[in-house]
DNA sequence: GTATTTGTATCAAGAAAGGTTACAAAGTAG
DNA sequence: CTACTTTGTAACCTTTCTTGATACAAATAC
């Protein structure tokens, strides 16, 4: 399977619009900064609209803009927005009831599977979109 | 085959043979518990093998034994035994040099990658073999 | 009305994981 | 030595996910 790069792109978008402030940024023009097809982050704005992150607009002169302010907008937010899935998966077959392991590790590993999530969630949350644009802009200085 | 589950199949084989001490085991019988083939499992404790987690003879008789004592190995090194995978991945393609978001956006989610995977890394080596064996043990008590 | 842009639907290509079969190599027992 | 057992791999298939691409209806501005 292709390794899942959406929050990658997703927070290379928000940079982008967090950049433009109040401007509506086309989807094609985001592409060309991504190096994807446009449908590609239409397809991603759609998750980060669902997540009220964003405001799209059709039609002529239409785009989409930040829905907040980028010191609002942590990079946990983003990556709940964005990624449905968890830093490691369960068995892809439930594992042998009769056996004592087999029994009860499913259990002590979805426990384990949320502690990490959560502690991947508030590294993430240290961090906002603000944040993002102060290193970036440092880093071309 | 959804998302990567061979750590949560590592967790389990490595259970296992912890609660058989010096015993060796089976990967037939492995793959019984963990509800998958013994090639899968083979596949896995080739990978442990090469982590210095377990210890491996051919031949009738034959089988696997964990390489140390349960509380000696933590669930981190068996994360970095079996995943490769870091938390997200970076963009597909390059993304676009001439834009300074793109041009500075990689570095950036790399450091950022790296960070997260310390911070899960940190978590995972709060526990050892040891522990998941009386987890479970409670469990079924 | 015309041009533009989003929002989706749909399909194809490629990658990764898991499952399966097959078999050589290594080791044990007699 | 012979027969048997088990690991270590190679090869292949299927499923699933992600990305990329084309197409077009709906919405919006002038």
């Amino acid at each position: 399977m292709a390794a899942n790069s959406q929050f990658a792109m997703a927070v290379h978008i928000l940079t982008m619009l967090a950049r433009s402030g109040e401007e509506n940024i086309k989807s094609e023009y985001i592409a060309g900064s991504v190096n994807t097809n446009a449908v590609v982050i239409r397809r991603l704005l759609g998750q980060l609209s669902n997540a009220n992150l964003v405001v799209s607009q059709t039609g002529a002169f239409g785009g989409t803009r930040l829905a907040r302010q980028p010191v609002e907008i942590s990079l946990c937010e983003i990556y709940k927005a964005v990624c449905c899935g968890e830093v490691f998966a369960l068995h892809p077959k439930s594992p042998n009831q009769d056996c004592p392991v087999g029994k009860n590790i499913e259990a002590f590993l979805c426990n384990l599977q949320k502690e990490i999530d959560n502690s991947v969630g508030e590294k993430l949350r240290q961090y906002t979109l603000h944040d993002v644009i102060a290193k970036i802009e440092l880093a071309y200085v």
